[in-house]
DNA sequence: ATGCATTTGTTCGTATGTATC
DNA sequence: AGATACATACGAACAAATGCA
């Protein structure tokens, strides 16, 4: 095993057991010198791995050492992302696995929604709603968080993360599609009514209505950006019944 | 941008767009060196990030540079690993994540599956009934195969991957109890069932049946491993009806 | 606001074990 | 088996950044 990889080891053991917290800070690199008998070289090449591995980050100059960073989905994105790249995901394999996600997400939130949820819900709607003469940032930032709050109250944060993850990864493979659409004036006030229309069945407690409603939105949504022989895929997810 | 930053993404850049791959190889760390205008160390901590990531691999005294890997989804199975024990994911929300992508799996797997492919299922299943005296490791393995041949023919790559990653996952976290589990022949012979009756849905073309059947077959064969009163949350999977 | 001590970022030189030809 | 080029690892050094008195 590598000089470096102990180092890895043990700290990254240290953190994921709970013993190292966010905001708490690790040794200097001479410490770890000193504590690993090792060059310094070495030290910073396992507090480069760590880094990369998003579980610390260091500052030139800061006398406190490396930082223990509170837990992000950004490395699950970036892991995802080199996925989507390196085997060459199609956008219909990454839509039809957001309408399933979504429309799961969509499901339990409608059976175990608590009436604060859904006052997210409403707030994200009505915000969707407010932002429409805004422009489509202000629109898609809404539409995100509307999604977001369905997630939450599902009660899964691993489908929560991955609904982000998988939502985020689309988005930047069509973003320059969606900026030369046409009539995204008429998209917006289109997405806004199915997002009523869902979260009415969240509120009814309409779990499988939810999730139809949920994957026919994002069908509409999406479909006309994947190529038409493709569509079959999304349309086998939305025939359940 | 830090030194080491800018090696990691112009190389990551070259990988990710295709112009360098599996099998072929990175200059030398000297060449690194000089393409670069940076020093050894420096060329080392891209490396070493690189490698962490799952691009490259690097050997002491290969007279070639770092070889390119082919995709794998171990960095992926790694930073979900490390999502499920930083934000302390539950066991039932794994398993209810594996649920709804499992059962997505099948429902797709059924209206899409090719000839071939059902071959694949049976053999696995064979497999399976053939492994029972000899084991419980045995077995898990070809439960694993009949599990992803159902996702390949799901025809969705992310699918499949995310499945193979969070049975992983959960896995791992029940590990010991299942060693520790009673009867364990009896789960197998129960199993295999279960698994017959999903092909059957899966080769009739029977989508949402082979869904809710793979839901159930999850839900008897891990529910036990879950605390009572989180169980309801599994169930609010199953009814969907 | 200004140094000052300390830390990280980076470089260079060197020694050692190792894989390939 | 030997030569060669390579990666691994060490130590010393300087510049830039940071925190503190």
């Amino acid at each position: 095993m590598r000089a470096y990889e102990r180092i890895v080891q043990q700290v990254e053991e240290a953190i994921l057991r709970g013993e190292l917290r966010p905001g708490e800070r690790l040794p200097s690199e001479r410490d770890l010198v000193r504590q690993f008998s090792v060059s310094r070289a070495t030290v910073r090449e396992a507090l480069r791995v760590l880094q990369s591995n998003g579980l610390v980050r260091s500052r030139a100059g800061d006398p406190a050492g490396a930082e223990i960073v509170p837990f992000s989905p950004v490395t699950l994105q970036k892991s995802m992302t080199t996925l989507a790249r390196l085997s060459e995901l199609t956008l219909t394999e990454l839509i039809q696995f957001r309408m399933l996600l979504d429309a799961t997400a969509n499901l339990l939130a409608a059976k175990l929604r608590t009436e604060e949820q859904l006052a997210e819900m409403d707030a994200a709607l009505k915000v969707m709603r407010d932002s429409v003469s805004l422009g489509y940032e202000e629109f898609s930032r809404a539409d995100v968080a509307f999604h977001d709050a369905v997630a939450r109250a599902s009660g899964n944060r691993l489908l929560q993360v991955c609904n982000q993850v998988v939502r985020s990864v689309a988005l930047t493979l069509i973003a320059e599609k969606i900026a030369h659409a046409l009539d995204r004036t008429a998209q917006m006030e289109e997405s806004i009514a199915h997002h009523a229309e869902v979260l009415e069945a969240v509120r009814a407690g309409d779990g499988a209505g939810a999730a139809r409603i949920a994957r026919q939105n994002l069908y509409d949504y999406y479909a006309s950006y994947v190529p038409e022989d493709e569509r079959v895929f999304l349309r086998a997810l939305i025939d359940q019944e």
